[in-house]
DNA sequence: TCTGAAGAAAAAATCGATATTAATTGAAAT
DNA sequence: ATTTCAATTAATATCGATTTTTTCTTCAGA
């Protein structure tokens, strides 16, 4: 029951605009929607059964988040994807993660703990079958080993990092099922390195496991 | 004579939300309006001269840069600073624009150099009364100095840092004149570097003409 | 047949008005 | 005097309509 942070004040309303921010990126994120293609506000009004502003604000905060572009007076069209910005988006990854991993280890307690360690129990867990949801308990492992960096800033990179290449796990692995090579044990080593703060190894287990995924992953896209 | 981007098409129009995003943004940097201020609606529509769709449009924009926040369903306000702030932002662009430099002189060819000493020219002969401008001139120059690299998204990440950043110094600098201190001699050290392709020269001096400047302004700021 | 200009159609950007929601004030009750 | 609740006020969020811009189509002229 993931209601977003909007309900913070108790209510369980969401905004127009939050409602259609979400699921308009996660229609971009998930590959329902191409890479460039064109994403007509009257359209959409449509689909996501709202106005032309929430609309519009939505694509806004998409366009910041770089998975929309704007186009001058021409409107708004879903970012498009190649091997070039894969590469660059995994290199930054390894590069930024490895950043905020380090300072979270440094700065890690019992509870940063207890969370990761149930983080990487859900997922274990998850169906591997339900890509969207398996993704959600993906993320929140990932994330989760990040959190006790004391950086707010290098952590919103990184999470827009993340979804940026999720991206393409979406683009890639609609035919072939993720999770051929061994993920299950690579998550494992990252937690075994994680909880005993090993931060070289955890930094090189994450590295590794992001290079494998990323080494499989632009054989597909090719 | 910097129109931005949206002048693509030829024509010299602009839209009134990328207007009113630049007017604004500006305004919050400069410290024209204060951190924390809240951003009504009707009086930025006064403002800016212009109507409900395209402030907000602008704000939305905003939020993403990290110059605004947004409030669940009560409006917007400048984003808070604090010392805290301050120093991540200074360890993330010392961390960040080293990874850039690194690669924009790898990659570096004839006209980046080229680029980076007319850039350093026009900075060492604008006006320092002029805070504004000279701002202008201190961004390309540090901004030219990474601009082969060949990362987009990492060279839109430390633009976002630089602006987080130069908000502090005006926020500090408004009474104390900026530029006691050599930076004259940190900047010509620094271009110095950079056309004999010395990465570890030009990255050291780099981070340490940024700890320099950061050191100054946590003074400042307390 | 090709080129280019004019007009028509489509879409985006913007505006003003309405509906919602939060903040404030003041009165009543403890 | 203080707290609570209700009514008022203010501001946000949203919508439908209008204006402006771009794109598409048609038709005249070379």
């Amino acid at each position: 029951m993931d209601t977003t942070a909007s309900e913070k004040h108790g209510n369980g309303t969401q905004s127009s605009t939050q409602r259609a921010y979400l699921e308009l990126r996660s229609a971009i994120i998930t590959g329902k929607v191409q890479p460039g293609e064109r994403l007509k506000v009257e359209t959409l009004k449509e689909t996501l059964q709202t106005g032309i502003s929430p609309v519009r604000e939505a694509l806004s905060l998409l366009t910041s988040d770089q998975l929309v572009e704007r186009l001058d007076q021409r409107g708004f069209r879903v970012a498009k994807t190649s091997r070039a910005q894969f590469e660059e988006i995994l290199d930054l990854r390894c590069n930024l993660e490895a950043m905020a991993l380090r300072d979270s280890l440094e700065s890690s307690n019992r509870e940063w703990e207890d969370a990761l360690v149930l983080a990487h129990h859900h997922m274990s867990q998850a169906d591997r079958g339900d890509l969207e949801g398996f993704e959600t308990h993906h993320k929140h492992f990932h994330m989760t080993l990040l959190a006790a960096c004391r950086s707010p800033i290098l952590l919103r990179f990184c999470d827009q990092l993340y979804d940026l290449n999720v991206r393409y796990r979406y683009l890639a692995g609609k035919s072939k099922s993720y999770g051929r090579r061994n993920v299950q044990a690579e998550h494992r080593e990252i937690l075994d390195a994680a909880v005993k703060r090993d931060v070289e190894k955890v930094c090189a287990s994450l590295i590794a496991h992001y290079r494998n995924t990323g080494a499989f992953l632009a054989e597909q896209i090719g």
